[in-house]
DNA sequence: AAGAGGCCCTGATAGC
DNA sequence: TGCTATCAGGGCCTCT
């Protein structure tokens, strides 16, 4: 679910509210993620200051004074809220998709911190925390994944070298974290509507052009979405007023069916499935 | 090595 | 109203 822009909203949310505060209390309510949380987890985190709250693609990460910490992913429903128990009936959600009230089944882990309550909900428990002693050890979690869009070192060279002899589709690629990292299912839509190249064309095929384009939108579009505070799917109504509405910015996206956006196209967006995943794209300017 | 596909889960929604 | 089928923003694992 949450894509680069959703999870840097919630590290930016996370970091305001948590930084320099002290965890009192970790209670772990049901275990059952992608990963089954550790029992030396509550310990690890128990009485550690979080010094600051930082993003890796789609992981949150949470380091303490010492260096050491934990990570957090979301998978496709995985939500934080933050209950201030200074002010009746406060809720912050960090989150991007469910209502401002706290969810009653399947909250996962509750963190307490003075005053403020941290709830890891997740329905469909593809999200899961992890922990790190150290520097090596966060590095290392993260060694096997490709740059970030934002990153100097994803650059025309780098991008056209990686799809040298590569059957598999473009589509595909956006979404292989080893390629790039932080690209999910919605923005790859409108990255590659953007780049005016059709989701189905074999990366082995761009144009050094095409290559430039993938570059220069993928960091526009997840830029803009940050900006309009990521994307929610659902109503969505916050506390603080100020989450989520990128999704009305979608060009093609949920959009099957729909005219064409771009000027003079009189194209239809089409839906596909591509590995099992909707696509959405225009074949009249999609080339 | 690269690529295809199954699978992990629950909940919302559409269609009958 | 209630059933069933389909779909959902991710990514790991296995097989070829």
């Amino acid at each position: 679910m949450p894509e680069l822009p959703e999870v840097e909203i919630v590290r930016q949310s996370l970091n305001q509210k948590v930084k320099d505060k002290i965890i009192q209390k970790v209670l772990v309510k049901n275990r059952n993620l992608r990963f089954k949380i550790h029992s030396k987890f509550k310990n690890h985190l128990n009485k550690k200051k979080i010094k600051k709250v930082e993003r890796f693609s789609k992981y949150l990460i949470l380091t303490f004074e010492n260096k050491a910490g934990f990570i957090i992913h979301l998978g496709m429903s995985g939500t934080i809220h933050l209950h201030s128990s200074n002010k009746k009936n406060f809720f912050t959600n960090t989150s991007f998709y469910n209502s401002p009230i706290l969810p009653k089944k399947h909250n996962h882990v509750e963190i307490h911190f003075d005053n403020i309550k941290f709830i890891y909900n997740d329905p469909r428990r593809f999200g899961y925390f992890s922990t790190f002693k150290n520097m090596i050890e966060l590095k290392n979690k993260f060694n096997h994944f490709g740059p970030e869009p934002f990153s100097s070192s994803f650059d025309v060279g780098y991008i056209s070298n990686y799809f040298k002899k590569k059957e598999k589709n473009i589509k595909n690629f956006l979404l292989d974290q080893k390629f790039v990292s932080g690209i999910g299912n919605i923005y790859a839509s409108e990255i590659l509507f953007d780049s005016k190249i059709n989701p189905i064309k074999k990366a082995k095929d761009l144009t050094k052009h095409e290559c430039k384009r993938i570059l220069i939108h993928s960091r526009l579009v997840l830029k803009k979405a940050i900006q309009k505070g990521g994307s929610s799917i659902r109503d969505f109504q916050n506390t603080n007023g100020k989450i989520g509405n990128f999704q009305k910015e979608f060009k093609v996206y949920k959009r099957e069916n729909l005219n064409c956006l771009k000027s003079n196209c009189k194209g239809t967006i089409k839906k596909i499935t591509i590995s099992n995943r909707s696509s959405f794209f225009c074949n009249y300017c999609q080339k």
